[in-house]
DNA sequence: GTGAACTAACTTTTT
DNA sequence: GTTAGTTCAC
């Protein structure tokens, strides 16, 4: 059934390919790990080794298993897949998401774990709903045992394929004094009654019957004769079990994935699953693909350089035969605002140099890449002052926006009367005048009877327990609701879904609304209801919703591209701007405080990530003074900038009169900011991160050209000289000042406290207002 | 039952 | 400094 080899060496998926990549290709039989550095055409390959497997008839599509983390992963995957052999594509029943994968089979398999087939797939939002009903009725103090923990755990939980009767009692004790498992139980009995599944379920329900239904796995087992995962530094513990089961029989199962791009550890991933590999399957073929067709010499020794800091690594060396190119460039300034306008300005450049196409970029090649959500603020706001066209990647999906979830929850009550959490958030939205005493009373009932709460509802409009005022509003829900159900016989699906939003007032509701947001709410609704025209039933685009939708912004003009640096994972830029590497930043404090080794590890991992994006330029910001939680803090470069090699870097500062400078002020303790208050609400680790607790303190630019004298941590008082100090109104752009330093100038810029100075002498800086007397 | 004021909490988030 | 979530007054 297998083609002559010979003829493998000219097949059209091979072109283009490295003998590595080449071996990870038609290396088809047995375990395969396939090592593939950031940059090494990873998807490249394994979107090849695909096409051989179907080219050389090796496995129908229906046989081959491809799980990938994302969908935008196995979208892309189906894409090229496509492209090499065509329609086979389509057949390709077994590549997705794990996620979608588990669903797709635990809806074959739903009752061997109390289910029905039609089970609805919870979001994060309805899981956090019923887990606080759940505390409540334990008549536990959700304020000493919030609800999130409590999910968190149960998350963490399922993650490692626990069920509740596998959870010990050290483990139980994590919440509310030992009771965690028993309210986890209580859990999984709320949502088989509910008859619904949140996204964890997904893969433990699927691997407790291939556990336990051995006729169920051996027939998987025979499908599957080829498995291949994608990122196999990420997967946690149940997606591992469940590989191996599957793949124990047959053995065809290749892993591609990067040890030194694991940064999923928070969500349960395991990156001893890749260091293992070889254990888990003896005799496995392990391939390295090294070559980097992405970023320049520079660049990637960079990012070797810093990764090399970590233990315990599979280790690989990246290598390229591009140009030597720039180095990376490592940007002090001095804080927040002035980070944001250095890269405004280096964008605005390059972009100039773009529209005279000598050699600049497009807006689209350059991204800024940051460690938390919140730093993209800063940037946002100065580029909204300048003009220039960004595009904030994270937030929220499509699926977990209110409105969208509303409409869902609308269609799941119609699809499922079963759907408590649907019917609760939709009970009073639009306002009907029922709340929570009304919904409490349909709870006691339906709780006393034993039936889902929209029955309930019906059936308490005859007794006398509601307000007139409530009964009305209920009747005419329940009413609604009936209507709407017997109406999905023959109306086609998003006609019903039209008719529920409007006959329901929801639409109505927005419309009503006068906030920036409402209108594109609305836009929201049609889109979804224009989405669902794709799909065969209700069910079918439910579930889709629930698992894939995403909302992928429709690209017009070119934009610069702000996103966390996890966000970026699998990106690439020409030109990468990685703000904010600081002490407490990055790596964040969390990270520091609470993870240890380990975690700081993965934070360097992120580093690794992050310079790695990076096509042709990459610069390194860091600033002196940071605003976090709406205090001042005086900040010390990351200790990943000290670990950048000094060959392959080029530093500059911008701090008034140069980093000698202010190494100067630093000592001379007059610097303004060594004294500004930090604050009273900052934990020890603040103070611990300042203190440099470090082997290399400072480090890298810093060490070389400041101070090694860690910032000073002085305790809050109210100081003449801070952030709080009022601004002076007696400056004004073009007036000529005197300041101690640097003689005569005139004020170009004023931006809050600080000047921006074009010294007679000196040449421009940047200077505190509270230095210069008016000359 | 609904709006307005207060108060804790605050990474990363593939599904 | 923000924002979500809770409490309090109509």
């Amino acid at each position: 059934m297998t083609l002559p080899v010979e003829t493998d060496a000219n097949a059209p998926y091979l072109q283009g390919l490295n003998p590595p990549q080449r071996e990870a290709v038609l290396t088809a039989e047995g375990p395969v790990l396939v090592l593939a550095g950031a940059g090494t055409g990873k998807t490249a390959a394994l979107t090849a080794r695909l096409a051989h497997l179907l080219w050389t008839r090796r496995a129908y599509p229906s046989e081959i298993l491809a799980v990938t983390f994302t969908n935008k992963a196995a979208r892309e995957m189906k894409e090229r897949v496509g492209r090499l052999v065509g329609a086979a594509v389509e057949g390709m029943p077994w590549l997705g998401t794990f996620h979608a994968i588990g669903a797709k089979m635990l809806r074959r398999h739903a009752e061997l774990v109390g289910l029905q087939s039609n089970f609805t797939i919870l979001d994060t939002d309805d899981q956090l709903r019923l887990i606080k009903q759940l505390i409540l009725a334990a008549d536990l103090d959700e304020k000493r045992w919030p609800a999130r923990q409590l999910a968190g755990l149960i998350d963490e939980w399922k993650n490692k394929g626990l069920t509740p009767a596998e959870i010990g009692a050290g483990e139980s004790e994590r919440y509310a004094n030992g009771r965690g498992a028993a309210l986890y139980h209580l859990y999984q009995e709320r949502l088989k009654a509910l008859n619904a599944c949140d996204f964890g379920d997904l893969l433990l329900h699927m691997l407790v019957i291939l556990k336990t239904h051995r006729d169920v796995l051996e027939r998987y087992q025979q499908r599957f004769r080829y498995i291949l995962v994608d990122e196999y530094q990420d997967t946690n513990a149940v997606q591992y079990l469940w590989l191996r089961l599957l793949a124990q029989e047959r053995k065809n199962i290749c892993c591609v994935g990067d040890d030194d791009q694991s940064i999923y550890s928070w969500r349960g991933a395991l990156v001893e699953n890749i260091l293992k590999f070889e254990k888990d399957f003896p005799g496995a073929r392990v391939i390295k693909l090294e070559q980097n067709y992405r970023s320049t010499p520079h660049i990637l020794a960079a990012a070797s350089g810093v990764i090399a800091n970590n233990s315990g690594r599979l280790g690989k060396t990246l290598w390229t035969d591009k140009d030597q190119g720039e180095k990376v460039k490592v940007l002090g300034v001095w804080d927040g605002p002035e980070e944001a306008r250095r890269v405004g300005e280096e964008i605005e450049g390059q972009q100039r140099a773009w529209s005279r196409e000598d050699g600049g970029k497009s807006l689209d090649d350059m991204a800024i890449l940051v460690r938390a959500q919140h730093q993209t603020r800063e940037f946002e706001d100065r580029f909204i002052a300048i003009g220039l066209p960004y595009r904030i990647i994270g937030g929220f999906r499509f699926y977990e926006r209110q409105e969208i979830r509303d409409a869902l929850a609308y269609l799941r009550v119609v699809a499922q009367p079963a759907d408590d959490l649907a019917f609760e958030r939709i009970v009073n939205v639009p306002k009907r005048g029922l709340g929570d005493k009304a919904l409490a009373k349909v709870h006691q009932y339906a709780r006393a009877e034993g039936i889902p709460l929209v029955t309930a509802a019906a059936r308490i409009l005859d007794t006398d327990e509601l307000t007139p005022q409530a009964r009305r509003a209920l009747g005419n829900l329940v009413g609604d609701m009936a209507r709407w159900r017997s109406m999905g016989n023959d109306l086609q699906h998003p006609d019903l879904a039209r008719i529920i939003l409007d006959e329901s007032g929801y639409t109505a509701m927005w419309q009503a609304d006068r906030t920036a947001e409402a209108a594109g709410r609305l836009e929201n609704l049609n889109e979804l209801v224009r989405a669902m025209e794709e799909y065969e039933t209700l069910g079918a685009f439910l579930e889709h919703v629930s698992l894939v939708m995403d909302n992928e912004g429709q690209r017009d003009e070119p934009k610069v591209t702000i996103m966390t640096i996890h966000a970026a994972k699998g990106l690439e830029f020409d030109t990468v701007f990685l703000a904010g590497w600081e002490e407490g930043i990055f790596p964040s404090q969390r990270a520091l405080d609470e993870g240890g080794l380990a975690s700081l590890e993965e934070e360097r991992r992120l580093a690794y990530v992050a310079i790695t994006r990076a096509r042709r330029q990459a610069t390194i910001l860091h600033a002196a003074n940071r605003r976090i939680y709406g205090q001042w803090n005086a900040s010390i470069p990351s200790r990943f900038v000290a670990e950048l090699p000094e060959a392959h870097i080029e530093s500059e500062s911008t701090m008034t009169g140069g980093a000698s400078l202010w190494q100067a002020n630093w000592s001379e303790r007059s610097d303004p900011f060594a004294d500004v208050s930090r604050g009273t609400g900052r934990g020890p680790g603040w103070q611990r991160a300042a203190g440099v607790d470090m082997k290399n303190p400072g480090g890298g630019f810093t060490s070389r050209t400041f101070s090694r004298e860690p910032a000073r941590v002085v305790e809050s008082r109210a100081s003449a000289v801070s952030f709080g100090a009022k601004p002076r109104d007696d400056l004004s752009l073009g007036m000529r000042v005197f300041h101690q330093k640097f003689g005569y100038g005139t004020i170009a810029e004023i931006e809050g406290n600080k000047l921006e100075i074009d010294f007679e002498q000196a040449g421009r800086k940047r200077v505190m207002d509270s230095f210069v007397t008016a000359g």
